[in-house]
DNA sequence: CAGCAAACTCTACAAGCGGGGAACTCCGCA
DNA sequence: TGCGGAGTTCCCCGCTTGTAGAGTTTGCTG
């Protein structure tokens, strides 16, 4: 009888042959949406579609949302180490070091897209908020140079960079978005290196 | 008869006497949701439920969301003007005024919650995104004393001073958290004032 | 080659959303 | 005194959301 026992059944459904890339797909599209719109605004769904994917796949990998924007965040990312290479600077040059590895953590395709999903679920979700707050000060001012005394100093400095990358990438204030990335390294650095000296005053 | 045409109604429904102060209570608690989750997550019920009030009232005063998120940030909002009066100060003490005041716009009860209502919900609402811009940035650099040469630099002081108050208001960083408004501005006007002059290279 | 786990599809549900409309009551004014 | 409009309640609609589960096909391993 070749029994058709879903006759509504539109596509065949079932394992799919040979490499799928699934996962991969739907963490792709997750990190672009999250991204974009945020945790909240990121629906499931649109996750889906934009991996050309059934829903229930995402649940399928990831458990549920929290699952699978934790392994956006988690699985493809090298934030902080590439910090921790830019503190090993000579002191001297240090606050550029640091300027210009910050800035490129925003610019770079595999790290930038991440902190702009923490930042637009910063709302929404605690976890963001908590990991946005270590990547942007605790892994910096947690560095084995920093006594107690000077980690104020390095959180103004953190703050500072927080905003001008904010400015840029987030709002997309015209004067800041028009430097170029060398620019605006240029502008900022004495201030940051001003910070870590603490000389600012 | 006495007629009740409805006999499944609850509540009376219909005008109440006197003066009610619906529409303030709605504006207090859409200002405090907005806040607080943002446009997304702040619901229409909920804001209803926060006013003690029915949701059908919002749309009977506001139209809309949107309606009620305008009358939100341009009802009770002094924002701009409180800046405007800062940069007309002595030149020499012009860091440390706009410092001053820029941080005390986030401090004070009437403009604080406004400006965090708009960071939160930047991702949902493209109207929000641009009046922050407006806030932060050409607010200030338009102001009269800005020559078109230094509003880079303008732009560069006002990133900063936004990452300090996001990093005290929004992501809450600890070191930043404890400073008293005080030595907030002590600490950073001097930075403000070199990129307000052009000699923070 | 048997059988199980993984990958995959469809359908569905309960809840929440923004919005709309009908009905009712009170106030201010002609 | 009558009447229109503002304030208020309830009910409802269509849609989207996250999640759940059952069923189907494939690949892998023993």
């Amino acid at each position: 009888m070749s029994a058709q026992i879903s006759p509504g059944r539109k596509n065949p459904g079932g394992r799919r042959p040979g490499e799928s890339g699934t996962r991969d797909a739907i963490l792709d599209a997750a990190l672009r949406l999250f991204s974009e719109h945020g945790y909240d605004g990121a629906s499931v769904r649109a996750i889906a579609a934009g991996a050309g994917v059934d829903p229930a796949l995402i649940r399928h990998f990831f458990g549920d949302k929290d699952g699978l924007f934790a392994a956006v965040v988690t699985d493809r990312t090298a934030v902080t180490q590439r910090l921790s290479q830019a503190v090993s600077a000579d002191p001297d040059e240090l606050g550029r070091a640091v300027t210009d590895a910050y800035l490129r953590l925003w610019e770079a395709p595999d790290t930038g897209p991440i902190l702009l999903a923490l930042v637009r679920s910063v709302t929404a979700s605690e976890t963001a908020a908590s990991m946005l707050r270590a990547v942007m000060i605790s892994r910096i001012s947690t560095a084995p140079w920093v006594e107690a005394e000077r980690s104020r100093h390095v959180a103004l400095a953190a703050a500072h960079l927080f905003g001008v990358a904010a400015a840029r990438h987030v709002l997309k204030v015209a004067p800041i978005t028009e430097f170029t990335h060398d620019e605006l390294v240029d502008q900022i650095a004495p201030t940051i290196q001003r910070y870590l000296d603490g000389t600012h005053r």
